[in-house]
DNA sequence: TTGCTCCTCACGTCACGTGAGGTGGC
DNA sequence: TTGCTCCTCACGTCACGTGAGGTGGC
């Protein structure tokens, strides 16, 4: 029955180093057949026939679809080919994209979960930080104090239309103090850590304090911050970043979220 | 039966922007359920539970597969949290890396593929090339000519061991040019243009030729470029680089396949 | 007869999308 | 009664891996 040069399933396997399920199963849809079938229906592959099975593998590895791998083995020319391998190149180049994003998202995240740990949650410091690049969305048009949920949902569809990537932090933003005093449940506005657009949040000095609770809960903080300015005869002219370093991703209990607000000095 | 504050599937989905067909999946595998089930087996879900969805839906997109999110949404805890992250890290990061892999390998493969479509394949010629990084496996150990694909499969097992991806195209190499003449069928080493080893394609001038035919048929080349060297009293000093620029990939017809032979001047 | 290789067929994986067929409330 | 929304259940997707159960050749 069987004819020299010709090898059984589990040669060819271990000739090419592709399991047998992989080869019955490229087989069956019809992508790559043994040259030959015996009587008893055993598969007879030839040896030459590992170049057919390696453009398929590379094919493959460049992630390109087996069912489109299939209609152009047998009509393939250099054009086709050439085309073939730009699409696949856009569509890597957007994985890649979607990957460096997420990575940057990952070593954001873990950045400020790793300060956040080693904070003293109950002093108010003054702290340098470096200018970052943030993206801001407008300031919400309905100025509905009690519907916190109504203007974050607001900013998330803005940054949803604009590309920017919801992954990353989004934080509060107040024009000055006195606007995060009188209303620090609710700021008009939103920015995301996203790059994206490349608003800024400039470098400088901050009076930085924390505490816990759900989200625009801020406690006694605002308080604080006002004593603390008025101990240390500082100035709080600029805008004010409230940032929850501890939230639904790391704590199960909303009422222990962790948020972060900074002062401009 | 409907109790105000809570919302139909529905209506959730349109508040989330997370298709129905989605909600009810995660309920079914029981990632996230409804607040509240109805009489009538209706889900009723609550504002609020977007914030559950939201830190799904994050991890999600950093690829943490379902299965490992369930069990840490109610035990989360900023430490668990890190170690998550830093797993996803550590796998965002190998994919990165096979996707700029196998990007430089589409790019390489298009290049080599647009200029095999204006060569002459007619004359020889004289040209100048940069140097490049490639990779080289040892001189096979069996040194049986006719046994063309054994020294070549032997090479590729060792490019597979090292860590070289075999979608890099691969050709062969001769130290000098007579023993190309005596051997052009079966070269002795093979490299991979992969630049994982960076060993060395050297930078100078080539005599450059193209022949058809299934690997390793040279047909009338190696004496055509014989009488190249002889007519133009050129010093064919160095290695011999036999590359396959148009191959099983774009070819159908392995009788045509397009070798191009660089010999060092 | 025993062991070995091979076969087919069915089911599981993963994260859903898409109907089919049926029910409940206005 | 008509329409609308909701429900469950089953099947399809993609590229295989993993048995179960059976056959053929030495």
């Amino acid at each position: 029955m069987k004819k020299h040069n010709l090898l059984t399933i589990k040669e060819f396997s271990n000739f090419t180093r592709v399991p047998e399920s992989m080869l019955r199963y490229y087989d069956k849809i019809g992508l790559f057949s043994p040259m030959f079938r015996g009587n008893n229906n055993y598969r007879y592959y030839a040896y030459p026939q590992i170049i057919t099975l390696n453009q398929i593998l590379k094919l493959s590895s460049l992630k390109v679809p087996l069912g489109q791998i299939e209609p152009r083995t047998s009509r393939r020319t250099p054009k086709s080919t050439l085309k073939l391998l730009e699409r696949q190149e856009e569509y890597l180049t957007d994985e890649l994209n979607r990957i460096t994003d997420s990575l940057a998202v990952i070593r954001l995240s873990k950045r400020l979960l790793k300060e956040s740990l080693s904070v003293d949650e109950s002093v108010i410091v003054i702290q340098k930080m470096e200018q970052l690049s943030i993206t801001f969305a407008p300031e919400a048009a309905s100025v509905d104090s009690s519907a916190f949920y109504l203007t974050f949902k607001e900013a998330c569809d803005w940054f949803c239309e604009n590309g920017v990537n919801l992954c990353y932090p989004i934080g509060g933003y107040y024009e000055n103090f006195s606007s995060f005093l009188s209303n620090s449940a609710c700021p008009k506005r939103f920015f995301s850590l996203a790059p994206t657009r490349l608003d800024l949040w400039p470098a400088g000095s901050y009076a930085v304090g924390y505490t816990r609770g759900y989200y625009g809960e801020m406690g006694e903080l605002p308080e604080r911050l006002l004593a603390y300015k008025l101990e240390n005869d500082l100035n709080y002219k600029g805008g004010v970043y409230v940032l929850y370093v501890q939230d639904e991703v790391s704590i199960a209990n909303p009422e222990h979220y962790l948020a972060q607000v900074m002062v401009l000095l």
